[in-house]
DNA sequence: CTCCAGGGTTTGC
DNA sequence: GCAAACCATGGA
């Protein structure tokens, strides 16, 4: 099937952006997955693509997923002059804030704490492929992330062999919770934003930053702008100490991943 | 060898 | 309340 996207879309800057683990890039198709609906999707022309879904699915999954109901190109055209939010969303143009699981979210961001992108990668790629339930597409058999029942029995041993390190309790922890009912995460949509924060750091392991990440990659709540390192090194380097985020409001979210994303591109700046 | 990675919890003051 | 110590692991 073709689809037509005409608003900022780069595949290869989404994959780099650092809030999806599990894309790779196959030949020049771009494969996303959640729960256990796998995506292909190849560019065709400067706004056509082609998408290995039904129309069924594109709608009911991947416009949600991709944030495809919201205009990106007008919130870059609406930053106010300010020399590097400016030239980070220009950089960045492209991307979008996935609406990802919140289950896969929340566990991904809590094991990426102190982990380099590549390490979380390898990290929840292993999780998957000896934990994860197969799915068939019509190219390949991949892994599905983990369902919070099967991690909720895993041994640490089979933990620590996917690189988790001391962040197993945590995952325990969370899975537990979940598989148990304990907590109802669908159910989180309703909350406000200061209600999910709160209702997020109450699971062990997650703080400030894997809250906020969660809140962003996985409730669409576009106010929230996580400060991790980088983004740290900015406030600091680029903006005196003062973080510039929460003055843009409801597009805080997206600023900051234009600024991640700049900065990891830029890493000899900072 | 040391330092760092999309941090958080525990401990000590 | 805040700062320091500690937490596994792999790469630079």
């Amino acid at each position: 099937m073709i689809v037509t996207i005409p608003d900022d879309f780069d595949l290869q800057k989404i994959s780099d952006s650092g809030q999806c683990f599990r894309c790779r890039q196959i030949h020049d198709a771009y494969r996303f997955i959640t729960g256990r609906n796998v995506i292909y999707i190849k560019p065709k022309t400067a706004v056509q693509y082609h998408v290995s879904c039904t129309l069924k699915e594109w709608e009911e999954i991947w416009i949600p997923y991709f944030d495809l109901t919201r205009d990106y190109q007008s919130t870059r055209n609406g930053i106010d002059p300010d020399g590097f939010m400016e030239k980070a969303a220009d950089f960045g143009k492209g991307i979008r804030i996935l609406r990802q699981d919140a289950w896969e979210t929340l566990i991904s961001f809590i094991i990426s704490q102190r982990k380099s992108i590549p390490a979380i990668k390898r990290a929840i790629e292993a999780l998957a492929e000896s934990h994860g339930e197969i799915i068939h597409t019509e190219y390949e058999d991949i892994h599905a992330f983990p369902t919070a029942s099967i991690l909720s029995q895993a041994t640490d041993a089979s933990l620590a062999s996917c690189g988790l390190g001391y962040r197993i309790p945590y995952v325990k922890h969370a899975a537990a919770a979940i598989a148990g009912n304990h907590m109802l995460l669908k159910d989180w949509d309703a909350l406000d934003d200061p209600s999910l924060l709160s209702m997020l750091k109450t699971i062990h392991g997650v703080g400030d930053k894997v809250a906020s990440c969660v809140m962003l990659f996985a409730y669409g709540r576009m106010s929230s702008a996580p400060v991790d390192t980088w983004i740290s090194k900015i406030i600091e380097e680029k903006y005196a100490g003062r973080n510039p985020f929460p003055s843009y409001q409801d597009h805080a979210g997206i600023m900051q991943q234009y600024a991640f994303y700049y900065i990891q591109n830029h890493k000899t700046e900072v």
